[in-house]
RNA sequence: AGGGGCGUCGUCAAGCGGUAAGACACAUGGUUUUGGUCCAUGCAUUCGGGGGUUCGAAUCCUCCCGCCCCUGCCA
C-alpha cells in the first residue's frame, strides 16, 4: 500500500521536472517530499533601505514572493535590512514597500531588522559568555593588517584572549556610549587561519554614534550583516533564505552564527546568480552616480532601470513578472539580452493596449477635393482582436497631419508609402494619392497636396484595388497638440560594465537616450489622457501619459517601446550594401 | 595556504548514463486596413579542452584551461 502512495506522491513532482524546476524550487520541492519543514515554505526578500529597486531585485522579489505563492503553507516576508543607519532613510522604504506592491506581490508580515536590535544584543552576550566573542580594541587599519591575504594566514588580535566577563563589561559599556566612535568592536572568535577570509574573527558590532530611522537615537552600537541576517531569519522561521552569489562565502559565517547561538532554528541559504541587463548596470553605487551627477533626471527617469523608472516608462508589472519567470534562476553569471525584456513589455501591451493615432513629426496633407470646411466622424475600433474594447469617433477633414517619414520624393525599393502620385490607405478612412508637393525656399516638404477617394471610405475599394501601405494620421483642425520624449538604451554598449582603459561606463552613455518632440499632433481622444494611460499610437509604438501640464494642459507622452519594424530592417540592410561594394572595388 | 562558485546555440536556459527541450534574437515564407499581431519553416552532429570508464557520456572519473566572488567597523 505504501508503494502506490509513493508513487503518488512522486508523479507530480515529475510533472513540475518536466516543466523545469529551477535548482531552488527543486531544493523546496525536496525538503517538502521529505517533510523536512512539515510542508512550510517561508521566505523574505530582505532590502536594505539605501536606495530604489530595480530590475535586478524584480528577479529576486518574483522569487521569493512566487515561490510562497506556489505553495499552500507559503509565506514571504518583507524585511528592511536596517542595520546601516548612515546610509538609510525613510524615503527608501516607503519607494521600496511601493515598488513591491506595484509588482503585485503582498508580504505576509513587515519587519525591520532594527526591530530585532535588543534580542540581537542578547544573542551577542550569549558568544560573548561562551567565549566565542570578544571585544576588540584594534583600529580599522590594524584589523585589516592583522586579517593577512588571500593567499597568508592572519594573525591574532592581542585582544584575543580576553575573559568572557571582561568582554561582557566592555560590550556592556560600548552599548552604554563610553567608547568612541570606532575604537572598540566586538568580533566573533573563529579562526584568523581560516582559508575563508569571512571566517577570520568577522566584526559583529561597530560604534556608531547615527541616527536610526527607526530606532533613533537609542543605539549606539549597531550590528553587522552577517551577524543580523541569519538571526533575524531565524527569528522569523524562514525556511529558505534566498539571496544572490556574492554571499556564498558569508553561508559559513551564516551558519557559524546559527550553530553558536540558542536559535529558534536554522534556515538554509541558498545563492543564485543575480540578473545582468544588457545596455544598462544594475550597480547601486552606479545607479546612484547617475543620478547624483544628474546624468539622468532622478530615480524614476524613465531611462533608468529602477522599478520606479521602468513603472513610469509604461513598462507594465505583468511584463517584469513574465521577464522574470523566462530568464529562470541558476548559479551561472549572465548577461540577459534586454531585447528580452522589450519582447515581454510587447507581449502584454499588445493585448490590453488601445490603439489610437499619434503624428510624431507631422507633415501637412491638404485633401484637395474634399468639400472646403467640412469635416465627418469616423467610427474606429480601440482594438483590432479585442472587440471588447470598443471605439471612439474620429473626425476627418480636408487638412491633416501624417509622419513625415511616411513620405518620400524619390523612394528607394520595397518603399511603399506615400510618394509623389502613389496612392495609400488613410487608416479607417480613405484611399489618397498624392498630386503635388510643396516646398519652401530650402527645399524642404512642407506639405502635400492630395486627392481622396470618397468610394474608399472606411479604407476598403469597391472595385477592389489595393494598396501597399497604411499610414496612421490625425485631423489638423481637430488634432491635440503633445509632448512625446522618446527613450532608447542608457547606453550604447551591451555591456557598459566592460570598459576601455581610461573610460569610465558614463562615457557610454547614448546621447541619444532622450529626445524630446515638442510639436507631436494626437487624436482629440486623448485630450484628456491622465498620467499612467497607456495605448499603442498605431504603427510608431506603446506610449503612456507621463504627466499633464497643469497650466496649459499640454499632455506629456513617453514612448514605452517601439513597434518590432521589419522596415527598418530593410533599411539598414541597404545601407551598409555600398561600403561592402567600395571595399570590393578597393581591393 | 588560499578558499568558494561557474562553464550547453548570438543571449538566457532545460538536461542528472540511453543518443541535445523551450524562449529571445536572427532568417525565410503565408495571412493582414498597423512593414504590428498571428501562423509556418529554418537555426548546437554537439555540450570549455585533453585523456579515461562504459555497448553507450553534456551527464561518471581524471588532468588542464577560462570566467566570477572573498583581504568594509557596507549589504
Amino acid at each position: 500500500m505504501a508503494k502506490p502512495d509513493h508513487t503518488q506522491n512522486t508523479s507530480p513532482d515529475d510533472e513540475s521536472k518536466e516543466k523545469g524546476l529551477d535548482f531552488i524550487r527543486t531544493i523546496i520541492a525536496k525538503d517538502n517530499e521529505s517533510g523536512k519543514h512539515g510542508g512550510k515554505v517561508a521566505t523574505r526578500f530582505p532590502p536594505e533601505p539605501n536606495g530604489y529597486l530595480h530590475i535586478g531585485h524584480a528577479k529576486s522579489i518574483c522569487l521569493n514572493f512566487g515561490i510562497a505563492g506556489e505553495h499552500e503553507k507559503g509565506t514571504c516576508n518583507l524585511r528592511f535590512d536596517d542595520t546601516n543607519p548612515t546610509k538609510e532613510d525613510v524615503e527608501y522604504v516607503d519607494s521600496i514597500m511601493e515598488d513591491v506592491r506595484w509588482m503585485g506581490f503582498g508580504w505576509n508580515e513587515l519587519h525591520y531588522a532594527s526591530d530585532y536590535f535588543e534580542q540581537l544584543y542578547e544573542f551577542a552576550v550569549e558568544l560573548i559568555k561562551a567565549g566565542k566573542a570578544y571585544v576588540c580594541d584594534l583600529s580599522p587599519e590594524e584589523i585589516r593588517a592583522y586579517r593577512g591575504t588571500l593567499k597568508e594566514p592572519g594573525k591574532n588580535s592581542p585582544y584575543r584572549d580576553r575573559t568572557p566577563e571582561e568582554n561582557l563589561d566592555l560590550f556592556q559599556r560600548m552599548r552604554a556610549g563610553e567608547f568612541e566612535d570606532g575604537s572598540r568592536v566586538l568580533r566573533a572568535k573563529i579562526d584568523m587561519a581560516a582559508p575563508n577570509l569571512i571566517l577570520r574573527d568577522p566584526t559583529l558590532y561597530r560604534i556608531r554614534r547615527a541616527h536610526h530611522h527607526r530606532t533613533g537615537d537609542k543605539w549606539l552600537i549597531y550590528p553587522m550583516y552577517d551577524f543580523t541576517h541569519c538571526l533575524s531569519d531565524a527569528i522569523e522561521g524562514i525556511t529558505h533564505s534566498i539571496c544572490t552569489l556574492e554571499f556564498e562565502n558569508n553561508r559559513a559565517l551564516y551558519d557559524w552564527v546559527l550553530d553558536n547561538v540558542s536559535a529558534p532554528c536554522h534556515p538554509q541559504q541558498i545563492e543564485f546568480a543575480r540578473l545582468n541587463l544588457s545596455h544598462t548596470v544594475l550597480s547601486k553605487r552606479k545607479l546612484i552616480q547617475l543620478v547624483e551627477k544628474g546624468l539622468v533626471n532622478g530615480w524614476s527617469d524613465p531611462r533608468m532601470p529602477t522599478i520606479s523608472g521602468l513603472r513610469r516608462r509604461g513598462y507594465p508589472p505583468e511584463a517584469l513578472r513574465n521577464f522574470c519567470d523566462r530568464i529562470g534562476v541558476a548559479k551561472r553569471d549572465s548577461m540577459v539580452d534586454m531585447a528580452l525584456l522589450e519582447f515581454c513589455v510587447r507581449e502584454h501591451l499588445n493585448e490590453v493596449a488601445p490603439r489610437v493615432m499619434g503624428v510624431l513629426n507631422p507633415l501637412k496633407v491638404v485633401i484637395t477635393n474634399y468639400p472646403e470646411g467640412e469635416s465627418e466622424e469616423l467610427d474606429c475600433p480601440l482594438h483590432p482582436t479585442d472587440p471588447s474594447q470598443g471605439s471612439r469617433m474620429l473626425p476627418f477633414s480636408g487638412e491633416l497631419y501624417i509622419e513625415r517619414e511616411d513620405f518620400m520624393e524619390d523612394p528607394p525599393k520595397k518603399f511603399f508609402r506615400l510618394s509623389p502620385g502613389k496612392e495609400v490607405r488613410l487608416r479607417y478612412a480613405y484611399f489618397i494619392t498624392c498630386q503635388e508637393v510643396i516646398k519652401d525656399e530650402n527645399g524642404e516638404v512642407v506639405e502635400l497636396r492630395c486627392t481622396y477617394d470618397p468610394a474608399t471610405k472606411g479604407g476598403d475599394a469597391p472595385d477592389g484595388r489595393k494598396v501597399k501601405a497604411t499610414l496612421h494620421w490625425v485631423s489638423a483642425r481637430h488634432a491635440c497638440t503633445s509632448e512625446v520624449r522618446l527613450y532608447e538604451h542608457l547606453f550604447t554598449q551591451e555591456n557598459p560594465n566592460d570598459v576601455e582603459e581610461g573610460k569610465d561606463f558614463t562615457d557610454y552613455i547614448n546621447p541619444d537616450s532622450l529626445k524630446v518632440l515638442k510639436d507631436c499632433k494626437v487624436e482629440p481622444s486623448l485630450a484628456n489622457a491622465g498620467p499612467g494611460y497607456q495605448c499603442q499610437f498605431e504603427r510608431m509604438g506603446y506610449f503612456c501619459v507621463d504627466s499633464v501640464d497643469p497650466d496649459t494642459g499640454l499632455v506629456i507622452f513617453n514612448r514605452t517601446v517601439t513597434l518590432r519594424d521589419q522596415w527598418a530592417k530593410i533599411q539598414k540592410s541597404q545601407q551598409p550594401q555600398p561600403k561592402k561594394n567600395n571595399k570590393k572595388k578597393k581591393k
